[in-house]
DNA sequence: CGAAGAGTAGTTTTT
DNA sequence: CTACTCTTCG
């Protein structure tokens, strides 16, 4: 689109409306399939191009990087490139490590500070339990992360926590914490939270960020947690210029946080925030948007909605029960084959939907005998593989010596004569004073390790780590800093503005208040975080070759698997490179970041013509032809939650229906994910564990309303007859 | 200390 | 069925 022609452009009235109205805040109710990424875009591209709005000044907050990123693709359609330097597009967690990498000193956090990930952050609370017991675990996990993002200190949290259940929780959270500062390290909900409470307590450090940030956009409003809220409000501040774009019937994250509340809460917060609804659906036919508004219609409502479309009625909707899940997955996948013959469809206009990951094995499984190509979103990312970590290990060991967890790992894989004896003793002189493994281990002496063989093994460990922080640290042969010297300089790849930053409080035990004088930054490149651009490769390649871990993998595994992770770490090295140099960030400020990334990036070059298996958590924002929602049965969809079943309290029941009220959301996700057809499955048995479990079908098939369709397998002959040739071809 | 073997438990959703 | 954990042995 050429530059200075006149936005907005292909919207309806309702979108113009939203994209035009920037008198005050602006609610947008958008049903599934309305056009709200549309108008998100083409309100920034309006803000930029016709309002004099500078990029920097305008960001956009999403909660995928998935989202993020096809904003930013969409938006560069719409605007001259020049236009967009220094806008923000990014999740919530990306402008959290944002803020604190400005203001990490506020935070009692040092420059190099860590993030953890949910795995980390699991282990810390498995030794603050002692146990090993997977549900408690995760339990006290959750139970601290919804106190994190409900704003609730571990006083806080002793003030509400009821029973002795979450009396314990309460206890780790507070170690955890300790855990953490000692760490030098955050996790996920700290990167929220913690700018939110900075901003909320500090007016000046909220003036500076409100000036900063004069136009905020927030995609998916429904899944905003109070931490999220706060921070919104907090960088908007009375000016309340701000968009925020949501839909009360697609809140399906009530589990880890978010409150629909805060759609509501947000007009009353803001008297004057106009309100617009999206209803017109440009995405399926009536048949099932009809089925969708009934399923919706059964939860009670906060704001009457009620999707629309012009695309013509449609085929009717398709209901089967199966044996099992096996034969569900069997069946599918041969349909998918007819299906694809007979509408001269590609493979990439299916998507099959599912409540829960393991789902996905069974079908995997189906497809591949069938050779239907297909890919899984989500599962497992990349960054949580084995050998991703292990090398990532080092790194963050690298960044910051503190973070006892990439010790740990760094230490032991690839094994370097370190095991568990030799950790323990560490771990229990660096608890005794108070101070991190490195510390210990940095001059480990005779009364820690009686055994001379293990003071050397640590030795050669710390010797090599050190080795690698002095060459992160060294810029053009100055000879390297000696630890503990204070790092200096800020460079931030993002050229925010004013530069918030000056350098020098990191020598003062980093809680110096912090001046917003414009920095002298040139020359301030040496410290840790110096390292970029090629000096960021050759010391990965060396750090690679020291760790010695390619010989390692090819020791530990089969040769196939060697192989394929070893590729997956050259990968990350290329990526990191590739990345380092892209984005013009430090490595170190890099691995920070890694946390925080899926490698998305590299499906962008074009998606292959593939199946698409996906929970549906996953597939919110997506929309495919045709699409199988598969396991659709009581205790599975709805899930059964947790096992209050008989408990007939008031809470509970409320709770009860609250968790119902979230899973027939999660129904009505997956049934407005569908354009044109949509085939419902369920299972009269399906494998739980080690025994087979009868299955009813979910409440919510009735609810869909459909006409009393005959309970007929053979209800559609031609497929059937398809299904028996492949059958057929498939024997032979 | 570390590797190989046997047993056992596990299945919601994600930044 | 698999992936992971705990145990035992070298």
């Amino acid at each position: 689109m050429a530059p200075g022609s006149t936005l907005p452009q292909g919207l309806n009235a309702r979108q113009r409306e939203a994209v035009l109205y920037l008198d005050g805040p602006c609610l947008v109710l958008a049903g599934a399939g309305s056009g709200k990424t549309r108008v998100i875009t083409q309100k920034m591209a309006y803000l930029l191009r016709e309002c004099g709005y500078q990029a920097r000044h305008v960001v956009a907050l999403t909660f995928t990087n998935k989202a993020a990123r096809e904003m930013n693709e969409r938006v560069r359609t719409l605007v001259d490139p020049r236009l967009l330097r220094g806008l923000t597009v990014g999740t919530f967690h990306s402008l959290g490590l944002r803020f604190l990498r400005e203001e990490y000193a506020g935070a009692g956090l040092k420059r190099g500070f860590s993030i953890l990930d949910a795995t980390d952050a699991q282990g810390i609370v498995q030794e603050l339990l002692a146990t090993t017991d997977r549900a408690r675990l995760r339990a006290v996990q959750q139970t601290i992360s919804l106190w994190k993002n409900a704003l609730l200190d571990p006083d806080g949290a002793a003030r509400v926590a009821q029973g002795p259940d979450e009396a314990e929780a309460v206890r780790v959270y507070r170690s955890y914490e300790a855990t953490l500062r000692a760490y030098q390290s955050v996790d996920f909900d700290d990167l929220i939270r913690l700018p939110a409470q900075m901003l909320a307590a500090d007016e000046a450090l909220r003036a500076r960020w409100q000036a900063r940030v004069q136009y905020l956009l927030v995609d998916e409003y429904q899944d905003t947690n109070a931490c999220q809220y706060q921070l919104v409000r907090m960088l908007c501040g009375d000016r309340a210029m701000f968009t925020a774009v949501g839909d009360d019937d697609q809140a399906i994250y009530a589990w880890r946080g978010a409150t629909v509340e805060n759609l509501a809460q947000l007009a009353r917060d803001y008297p004057s925030l106009r309100l617009i609804k999206l209803e017109q659906n440009y995405r399926s036919v009536q048949t099932i948007l009809e089925a969708a508004n009934r399923v919706i219609g059964h939860n009670p409502k906060t704001f009457d909605k009620t999707l629309w479309s012009d695309l013509g009625t449609g085929e009717p909707i398709v209901v089967t029960p199966m044996d099992s899940d096996l034969a569900e997955a069997e069946s599918i996948a041969m349909r998918l084959s007819a299906a694809r013959f007979e509408r001269q469809a590609q493979w990439k206009d299916f998507a099959v939907l599912y409540r829960g990951n393991h789902q996905a094995r069974v079908m995997e499984q189906a497809l591949r005998t069938l050779r239907i190509p297909y890919t899984v979103s989500g599962g497992q990312s990349f960054f949580d593989k084995a050998e991703i970590r292990d090398v990532l290990a080092w790194l963050r060991l690298i960044a910051n010596e503190d973070e006892d967890p990439a010790f740990i790992r760094a230490a032991t894989t690839p094994r370097r004569g370190i095991g568990q004896g030799t950790l323990q003793a560490l771990g229990a002189e660096a608890a005794r004073r108070g101070v991190s493994l490195h510390a210990v281990a940095a001059d480990v002496s005779e009364a820690v390790l009686p055994s001379a063989r293990q003071r050397e093994a640590v030795r050669d460990f710390v010797r090599l780590v050190d080795h690698f922080r002095a060459r992160a640290s060294r810029r053009g042969g100055a000879v390297p800093p000696l630890p503990g010297t204070a790092v200096q300089g800020d460079l931030l790849a993002f050229d925010p503005d004013p530069p918030a930053f000056d350098a020098a409080d990191a020598a003062v035990g980093g809680q110096a208040v912090a001046e917003a004088t414009p920095a002298g930054l040139a020359g301030a490149a040496t410290g840790i975080d110096g390292l970029r651009g090629d000096d960021a490769a050759r010391v990965l390649d060396d750090l690679l070759a020291a760790m010695n871990y390619e010989r390692h993998l090819y020791d530990t595994l089969d040769e196939r698997q060697a192989q394929s992770r070893w590729a997956n770490v050259l990968e990350l090295l290329e990526w990191l490179k590739r990345k380092a140099d892209e984005d013009d960030m430090t490595l170190l400020e890099l691995v920070q970041h890694v946390a925080l990334v899926t490698m998305l990036e590299r499906a962008d070059d074009e998606e292959p013509d593939a199946v698409k298996l996906s929970t549906l958590h996953a597939s919110k924002g997506l929309e495919y032809p045709h699409v199988y929602l598969i396991g659709v049965e009581e205790g599975l969809l709805p899930h059964r939650g947790g096992d209050d079943e008989g408990d007939v309290s008031e809470a509970a029941v409320a709770a009860r229906a609250r968790r119902i009220e979230e899973e027939r959301r999660l129904m009505y996700v997956g049934i407005t994910r569908a354009q044109r057809t949509l085939r419902i499955s369920w299972c009269r048995k399906r494998r739980r564990g080690r025994e087979d479990t009868i299955c009813e079908p979910s409440r919510f098939i009735a609810e869909m309303g459909l006409q009393a369709e005959a309970p007929r397998p053979v209800g559609d002959t031609d497929p059937d007859r398809t299904l028996d040739r492949l059958k057929a071809l498939l024997k032979r």
